[in-house]
DNA sequence: TCTGGGGTCCTAGGACCC
DNA sequence: TCTGGGGTCCTAGGACCC
């Protein structure tokens, strides 16, 4: 714990729904909704004006479109949010380089470890804000976007801060002050706790976190055991010795699906966890990574949920590899009454693909069992049979998803508000423009291609400003997958 | 029209070893 | 020859977070 509060907690406001408001300005002050859009779709971020209709994160996209059915309903665009997350964690490098992100979104900095304040030991709460200030206000004009910040001696306050600070604010908690903060706190505000701790908690009659404090490590590590219990009691006296971590290797790479109708048949299920294999590898391949556990997961029809691994004899890149093993493990599951999902992944995770050079040889059996796969000849080079073929097994690529940039021959850059019936409908506009005017197309109007989404803080002059992203000119109705022709749900209007 | 996708950490039992 | 006691590894499941 320390004297001044410079653990800085940064939580950008609906993040996703608002670099969807931000490039598209006829969606500012609108409810928007940033999610799966399929049948087994959910939320992933509303704004704050979809908020108001009780749309949340995590609820079935469906149930959303009932609260409030005029809101945009938009699939999320990652690669988009990616590069507006890299120009906001940039901001936050340049006042410490102990910068430790939780996601896109969200991440905690040691002010006192960088050096564009007072040295360490001396900072005062006063300095501690005006960098938070300041941090707000830059975040603001690169990318145009809120963010809300907590400023507290630890990690567990200044989240709890930054929480409160939402949405667009700052909030400070003076060190010292914690306990008696937190007190009239419901416990579910402390992270860990979630709908289960809470429930165990709440039977136990403690609800608030000033409860859970009385209550004492004995009784709080008997409701919950070991490890949880001690630590939710340190957080209740508002004691968090945590540091801020800048760089942490990922433990694990993994891929799943969930299907818009559930799978029974075995050759179906099979090639779609070989398909998942492979992304799962790209993926740890293009983390120069190896692994030596792999990981199936199968959720059944009744959302009951189950997993199978595998540890080999040394970690492994090998698509061929892990596919195999991938396989042995479905086979060992009865998938007869319908599965939801499937899921692959690889664990036991080594820093690099180098170390793999010795594990071909001996990672082909799975550990104590004498079956040897076939020596799986790996192809020489950094070519794997998945990355031949990335497109061909997408199920977003084969559609127009709402959302979607486009590019109009005469009428400029604009986005699909839907389509469907052969139709198109997109709004031309973009981050500099005023809202922009729909106008209808055919699917195989010939003046109509893919396009990729200008940052919020580019213009949209030309449509081109960096000159180099253009896609190859795949026109829409090439999306289309040939054998339904599904048309694609409708995006309402704001 | 019930419930995504990508992670982390913890627990508990059995195998195995010294 | 009744059954000690750790430590580590592996597997499976569960809670939680964004």
């Amino acid at each position: 714990m320390r004297r001044a509060p410079t653990v800085l907690h940064l939580d950008m406001d609906a993040f996703y729904a608002a670099v969807e408001q931000a490039t598209k300005p006829s969606l500012r002050g609108k409810p928007v909704v940033v999610g799966g859009l399929g049948p087994r779709g959910v939320v992933a971020t509303a704004s704050y004006e979809a908020r108001v209709f009780g749309v949340h994160s995590a609820m079935p996209t469906a149930q959303a479109r009932r609260l409030c059915p005029n809101a945009a309903y938009l699939n999320p665009r990652f690669g988009l949010y990616r590069r507006v997350s890299e120009v906001v964690m940039g901001l936050l490098r340049e006042l410490s380089p102990l910068v430790e992100p939780l996601s896109l979104d969200e991440a905690f900095v040691d002010l006192e470890a960088g050096d564009t304040g007072p040295p360490a030991g001396e900072w005062s709460a006063a300095d501690a804000r005006a960098v938070g200030e300041r941090l707000r206000r830059d975040i603001r004009t690169a990318t145009g976007l809120s963010g809300s910040v907590g400023l507290a001696g630890s990690k567990m306050l200044a989240k709890v801060a930054s929480e409160q600070a939402k949405p667009d604010g700052l909030v400070m908690v003076p060190p010292g002050t914690e306990r008696a903060l937190l007190a009239p706190m419901p416990v579910r505000t402390l992270p860990g706790v979630g709908p289960a701790t809470g429930q165990t908690l709440r039977r136990a009659g403690i609800t608030t976190v000033g409860e859970a404090a009385e209550a004492g490590e004995a009784e709080l590590v008997r409701l919950l055991g070991r490890a949880h219990g001690a630590a939710l009691h340190l957080m209740a006296l508002g004691v968090d010795e945590r540091p801020v971590v800048a760089e942490r290797d990922a433990k694990s790479v993994s891929v799943e699906d969930t299907f818009d109708v559930d799978l029974t048949d075995r050759t179906r299920i099979h090639a779609e966890i070989a398909r998942l294999a492979d992304r799962c590898v790209e993926r740890l391949r293009g983390a120069g990574r190896s692994g030596r556990t792999v990981v199936v997961k199968v959720r059944n029809y009744d959302f009951t949920t189950l997993t199978r691994s595998e540890t080999l004899r040394g970690p492994t890149d090998d698509p061929a590899v892990v596919r195999e093993a991938a396989a042995r493990l479905i086979e060992g599951v009865d998938t007869t009454a319908g599965v939801r999902l499937l899921g692959v992944g690889v664990s036991g995770l080594v820093g690099f693909a180098q170390e793999d050079l010795f594990a071909q040889t001996a990672a082909l059996a799975p550990n104590g069992e004498g079956t040897a796969a076939p020596d799986a000849a790996r192809p020489p080079g950094p070519t794997s049979p998945s990355e031949a073929a990335p497109a061909a097994g997408e199920t977003v690529g084969h559609r127009l998803p709402p959302g979607r940039d486009v590019r109009h021959a005469r009428y400029g850059p604009g986005w699909v508000q839907g389509s469907g019936l052969g139709r198109v409908t997109v709004r031309f506009e973009g981050p500099g423009t005023p809202p922009g005017r729909v106008r209808t197309f055919a699917l195989d109007d010939p003046e109509l291609e893919l396009s990729e989404p200008l940052l919020p803080w580019e213009g949209t002059s030309g449509g081109r400003s960096d000159g180099q992203r253009s896609e190859p000119a795949i026109r829409p109705k090439d999306m289309f997958s040939s054998d339904t022709g599904a048309p694609v749900s409708d995006v309402s209007r704001p």
